[in-house]
DNA sequence: AATGAATGAGGATTCATTCAT
DNA sequence: GATGAATGAATCCTCATTCAT
C-alpha cells in the first residue's frame, strides 16, 4: 500500500522547494514519525516536528494521514509492507533440530532488537487501542510462530513430536526473541550481551528434552 | 515516599488527623492515578481527572508529587512497598523439579495478570525513560528470578544443575508470566486461556529435559 | 468585469470557445459563491468547497478573482448586472395613487425576498466594509426608490405632495419590502404570510393620509 | 444571569495580576467580545484578542463560555438583561396621538443608533443560525412593539382604531427605528440627519391618515 | 494546609494561496 | 491556460501549573 522508496530516475539535483512526489513524501513521514514515536512517544511528539524531520509541510500529515493519529495504521502497514515473509529465510536450516532450535533463537533475539523502533511504538498503542493490539498480534507473533513452526517441521526429529508440541516450539522462539531482543534491552535497558546468553541458556535446558537423532540412532539404549 | 498506612500509636487527635489524612489523599491519588493511567494512557489523562476520581483537590498534585510526572515514581514506590517478597510464598512447594517448575509457571502466568494495571503504566514509561526502564528491571524480573531461583534451589534434582542453568530456569518461569499472563493478553488481546494453555505447553516441553529424580532413581536404564 | 454572457457573433472556434468557457466558469463560480456563502456565511465557504460546487478547479478563484474575497464584488456587480431597472416594470400602474401604493408594498416584499440570497450576503459584508454598504446602499434601495418615485410623480394625486413627501413615500415602499420582505422572515424567521400582512396594514394605515383622488372630488361628503 | 458591574468597596488598588472576580470577568469577556465582534465580525476576532481586550485569560473563554461561540448567546443574555423594560419609559406621553407617533419614531430611531453595536453582531448570526434569529424576534421587534402599543392605546384617539391598526402602528415605529437608525446609517452608511430626517417625513405622512381630536373634535372645520 | 480559579504556553488542524506540472 | 498538490501562517482549545483565598 505504502509505494516503495520511488527514487527519481535523475540525480537528485538542488531540487526545487517545491515538489510534488506523494508516494515519496508518505514514505519520509511515516519514517520520521516512527523514528520521532520511537524516541520521545506518539504524543510528546508534534506533527511540527514530524513535518521538519520529514522535509515537508505539516499540512501534508492531514492531507495524506488524515491527521496525527493517521500515521499510526500508516506505520503498521508500512512495517508489515517491508517485512512479510523474509522471516526465516535468511538463515539456512541447521542439521538437527536442536541446533536449529539455538540457532533460531539467537535469530529471534537479532531480528526483535532490529525492530525495535517498530515495537517501541506499537507496543504502547497497542496497550490503549485494543483493535490496534489484535492486529499486532496477527501480523507479529502469530505469523512468525507459523513460519518457524513450518520450518521446524522438516525436521525428522518432530515426526514424534505432537502439532501442540511444535507449535509450543515455534512459540517459545518467538517468546524468547521479543523479550531478550526487545524487551530487555530495549525496554529495561539490559545489557543486550547478558540479555542474548540468557535467552541461549534458556533455549539449550528446552533442547535437552526435544526429541534427538542422536537418540533415535541409539534407541537400543533409549530408555521405553 | 510514600507514608505507610499510619503509625503513631498514639493517639494524638489533631496531628494524627492531619497525618492521617495526609497518607489517605496520597495514597487515593496514587491509586487513582494507576487506575487512569492503566485505562487511558498517562498523556491523555488529566490531572483534574485523577484530582476528581481521588477525591481531592488538583494542586494536591503538586504539592504531594511535584507535578504529574511525580505520579509516576510514587506509583512504581507503592507498587514494590505492597509487593515485596510476597512472591513465591503463597504457594506450596511442589514435590518434583518438573512438577515445581508448571506450578511456577502457572503461578507466573497468574500473578503477571494480577499485576497487569501496573505493568500497563509501567512498560510505556521504561520505554520513554531509560532510568525508569533500569529500575523496574530490577524491582521486576531481577526480583523475582531471584526468589525463583532460591526456591528452586531446594530442590535436590538442582544440584546436578550448574547455577547459570538454575538461573536460566528462574528467567525462564518469569519470562513466561510476563509473556502469556501480561503481554499476550492484556496487550495483544489473546484469550487467556490460550495463553495460558501454550505457556503450560511450553514449560511441559522444557521440564522434559530437567534432571529428574525418577531418572535418578534408575540410573542403570539412564540414558548416560 | 463579469463579461457578458458571449458576445463575439463570429464563429470564431478556438478562441471564441475559451472566451465561452472563461466566462461560462467565472459565472459558474459566482453563482456557487452566492449560493454557499449565502447558506454558510463567507468565512465557513471554503474556497474548495466554491471550485467543487461550481466543477472547476480551486486556482481559478484566484487567477479571475484574485482570492476569496474578489468574488465579493463580482457578486454584486452580477446581480447588477442582472437587475437594472426590472423595477417596477412588471407589474401595471393601479388607478389610484392609494391602489398603487398597496400594490407596490406587495411588490416590494416579494422582491426582496426573491433577492434573499444575495441580501444575505451583502448585508454582512456591508457590516464589515463601510464601502461596501455605500454602494450598496446606491445600487439598492436609492435607485429602487427613484425608480418608484418615478412611477408615483404620474398619478395626478400627486401634484398636491411636495416632493419631499411623494421621496419619502418611495422609501416608505422599498423600507416596508425589505422589513417584511427579508428581514422579518429570512433574518428573524417570521412567518412570511404574517409579514407580509403587517405590511399591508401598514401601508393601508399611510395611505389614508394620502391625498385621495375621491376626497378632491366629492370635498362635500368627505368628513362622514 | 450576568451579574452586574460588581465594584469591589475598595478603590481599584494596584491589583495583583491574579484576582478572583468571576462575574467581573464574564462581563468584561463579553463587553470586549461585543466591541470586537461588532467591528471585525466574529470570525475575523481571535480569541486571543478577545481576552487581551478585556485583560484576563484566553482560557477563561473556554471556562465561562465553554468556547468562543459561547460568546454569542451569552452577549444577547446580557443585553436583554441590560434592556428590559427601559423601553419608552424615558420619554413623557406626548399631547396627541399624532405628536406621540412623530415622537416615538425619532425615539426608535435614535435607540436602534444606540444599540447598534450588538445589532452588528446579531444580525449576521440570525442570518446563519434560524434559532438565534427566532429569540432575536422575540426579544428584539416583538417586545419592543407590545411595549409601544400599550403605550399608544392610551390615547383617546385610538378608540377608534382597530386592535390591528394599532399594533401595525407600534410596528411601524419599531420598523422606521430600525431602518432609520440602523440599517441605514450603521450598514449603509448614510448621513445620520438625512436617515432621521427621511423616517420623520414618512412618519408625518402616516399620520396625516390616523384618527386626530382636533378633528373630531372640530368637524366644520376640518377640511381646511 | 487545602482548594480550585486563573493563567498562558503549546498543539493539532484548517484553509487561502502559490506554483510545478 | 487550467489544475490541484503543496505550503505554512494562524486559530481555537487543552491542560499542567501557579497562587489568591
Amino acid at each position: 500500500m505504502v509505494p516503495p522508496a520511488n527514487s527519481n530516475g535523475h540525480g537528485a539535483r538542488p531540487r526545487s522547494r517545491r515538489k510534488r512526489d506523494r508516494a515519496a513524501k508518505q514514505q519520509a513521514l511515516i519514517i520520521a514519525a516512527l523514528k520521532l514515536f520511537a524516541s520521545k512517544g506518539y504524543e510528546a511528539t508534534t506533527t511540527r516536528e514530524i513535518a521538519a524531520s520529514a522535509g515537508c509541510a505539516e499540512g501534508l500529515i492531514h492531507r495524506y494521514f488524515s491527521g496525527k493519529a493517521g500515521l499510526l495504521p500508516a506505520l503498521l502497514e508500512y512495517r508489515i509492507s517491508k517485512e512479510v515473509a523474509e522471516l526465516a529465510q535468511h538463515i539456512r536450516p541447521a542439521h538437527s533440530l536442536e541446533d536449529e532450535c539455538l540457532q533460531l533463537v539467537n535469530w529471534a533475539v537479532e531480528h526483535m532488537w532490529a525492530d525495535r523502533e517498530f515495537l517501541r511504538v506499537a507496543i504502547p498503542r497497542a496497550l490503549l487501542d485494543p483493535s490496534f493490539g489484535q492486529v499486532l498480534r496477527r501480523v507479529g507473533p502469530l505469523q512468525m510462530a507459523r513460519a518457524l513452526a513450518a520450518r521446524l517441521r522438516k525436521f525428522r526429529e518432530c515426526r514424534a513430536l505432537p502439532d501442540a508440541d511444535l507449535h509450543a516450539l515455534a512459540q517459545f522462539v518467538t517468546v524468547m526473541g521479543f523479550m531478550f531482543g526487545f524487551m530487555r534491552p530495549a525496554v529495561l535497558r539490559q545489557d543486550r550481551k547478558t540479555a542474548a546468553n540468557i535467552a541461549a541458556t534458556i533455549a539449550k535446558l528446552l533442547v535437552r528434552g526435544l526429541p534427538s537423532e542422536r537418540r533415535f540412532q541409539q534407541p537400543a539404549h533409549s530408555l521405553s
